[in-house]
DNA sequence: GTACCATACCTCGCGCCGCGAGGTATGGGA
DNA sequence: TCCCATACCTCGCGGCGCGAGGTATGGTAC
């Protein structure tokens, strides 16, 4: 097991991407500065890792893009679909259930 | 990106068995067992995740382990080292940027 | 007008790691 | 004798973050 820099990320991006679209369409670069800002720098999404992200994301029906021009630029949007809330849902009960039990074991007593 | 079953457990073993064992000495079942009861159930790690894990911690140094004979039954004991000790403060650390982190966003307004 | 940076998108491949599925051996109670 | 809890183990799959790279455009500075 174990890497040497082991992440503490898996299915994170999938959750922050979900979590920040259910409250309004955005597009990926957005995305991107918005996860930096509201996570107060703690968490930063490379492009390498968000672009798939939303590319799977919408492959499996849980976001749906749109291309748009804005101000000369292309762009695309993304905006969460109803199966795409339910799964915020269920990934937002097992990240607290997970991190619920982490942070119960770390404040037991002891170094 | 994003399994069906998107895990957010990964680090979560390394940080549990060096969380726990910095309090004491402990064999492999008795962990596995402890973690349940030490998060409430909330996790449980499997004997296929728990043992690769112990073994790697050991070569890689984070963890010494010794055979002992208990009551006819034997059992590999493992106690942390001074490189473990230091890991587990990195890891706890590194845990509580990207949960908080999370945790932040989640918090946001709206649904 | 051209150099440069921010914007905005993308891909390939490595390597880690959880996890399902399976296996072995022993002690003790029904 | 059967069966369960204890106690250890391995193999292989598949997901996914992430480093490293690439393309194209608008605006600003020199």
């Amino acid at each position: 097991m174990a890497a040497q820099t082991p992440s503490f990320m898996a299915g994170v991006p999938e959750l922050l991407v979900l979590r920040l679209l259910a409250r309004r369409e955005m597009y990926g670069y957005e995305l991107a500065r918005l996860i930096r800002l509201v996570t107060r720098e703690a968490i930063s999404l490379g492009e390498n890792v968000l672009y798939p992200a939303l590319h799977s994301l919408e492959a499996r029906g849980l976001l749906r893009a749109r291309r748009r021009t804005v101000g000369g630029r292309s762009r695309v949007y993304y905006a969460i679909t109803g199966a795409g809330r339910g799964r915020l849902r269920d990934l937002t009960r097992q990240w607290q259930r997970i991190s619920g039990g982490v942070a119960t074991a770390l404040a037991g007593t002891g170094p």
